[in-house]
DNA sequence: TTTTTATTTGACCAACTGGTAAAACCAACG
DNA sequence: CGTTGGTTTTACCAGTTGGTCAAATAAAAA
């Protein structure tokens, strides 16, 4: 039986892992300090410490809550639907999570980058599971004739790269087109692009 | 009038810069230690400190040799060519980098990701003309009606996080296929595509 | 061979790391 | 009011960090 928690454990916590975010995700985890965590939290050391048991803790934590926050688009994708529109607006939704949360974005790449060793069962795990069953709806559609042919798992991971690329490298993004805000740009250009890559010709 | 280099400051530099490449591309420059990197490279510490005066003067000469690395395949793009063989092959170059130089990948995302703290300047310097330079190229080939129009920074930044993904979420994708190399594969999809995208007619 | 120069090492340091212990503080409730 | 239980802080610790220094060693030049 889980103890109820008060409002500033709540709060607490909450500000702790948005800080946690906020570090582990520009400095990866070994990059990052409890100090540094403290520091964007407001609080002390010895007080973070309190409401998680390690530095280890918090980055579990924050993980946990991750994949589940960057599975939940793919959820959503409708075998019955319009294959295009589908694909599409999955692109959009992960784009969209580029654009929102750009740090979950960026401690997702660290983890990956670092070669997962928190996440690395759930990547072969769950999924491995959820990729392979929207390859296999994907495979569907390309059977029926409804999208033009292609490799659904390494489809799957170029709208991964294609939308994450946003978020992960926001500055170089940036660097290269210093005026505006590159998102409008993006969302056009990746429904073109995949509109046309997947459209059957007349 | 710099001195020449003995064969052994010339051994152990490249030695310690490998090490350092495998260490700081896994775990970012403030993840990494001197001593990691001694131990990858088989000296002590000081010895490593005699070579080069800090850790920080390690990844700068590191990064330095990187962007050129990075940026060089774009220099490569004619102009004058067939436009989409200079674009595929351009994206195959690319993957091959992914491929076959995926520490360097790493060292340049990790460095991205956190801001671009020590190369920001090329970003929005030599980077930012080069994109410029090719961006033009690609739009002339749209005006010219020899390829499908594009936004050409957008595709530009799409190559790139196509190809720098297979590196990169080398884990991930792995993760996914855990049989086969992803990268005949993965070259085979990207040509498919890309060739759709650039000449197949809205 | 001797001398000069380049290289390597072991001992060390101050600052920082993740984490602990106990005392002090504070809010609520009887 | 006083007690209780949750919260915060101060002081601290042992291990690690990037980096220094002088002495020891190996290589090259004379």
């Amino acid at each position: 039986m889980t103890k109820a928690e008060t409002r500033i454990q709540k709060k607490n916590q909450a500000v702790i892992l948005s800080a946690g975010l906020k570090v582990f995700s520009q400095y990866g985890f070994r990059g990052s300090t409890l100090d540094q965590i403290a520091t964007e939290a407001g609080l002390s050391k010895p007080n973070i410490l309190y409401y998680f048991s390690s530095k280890d803790a918090i980055y579990r934590a924050l993980l946990s809550r991750l994949l589940d926050d960057w599975l939940e688009p793919i959820y959503e994708i409708d075998a019955s639907g319009d294959p295009v529109e589908e694909l599409l607006s999955y692109t959009r939704r992960k784009l969209h999570m580029s654009r929102h949360f750009p740090r979950e974005s960026r401690l997702f790449a660290n983890e990956i980058i670092q070669g997962a060793p928190h996440i690395g069962d759930a990547l072969s795990g769950e999924l491995r599971n959820v990729v392979n069953k929207i390859a296999a709806i994907i495979t569907d559609w390309v059977n029926e004739e409804r999208i033009q042919p292609v490799d659904p798992h390494h489809f799957i991971f170029s709208i991964w790269s294609l939308t994450q690329h946003y978020a992960d490298f926001d500055v170089q993004v940036r660097a290269v087109l210093p005026d505006k805000d590159p998102f409008p740009g993006a969302e056009k250009h990746l429904e073109d692009m995949l509109r046309r890559m997947l459209t059957m010709p007349a």
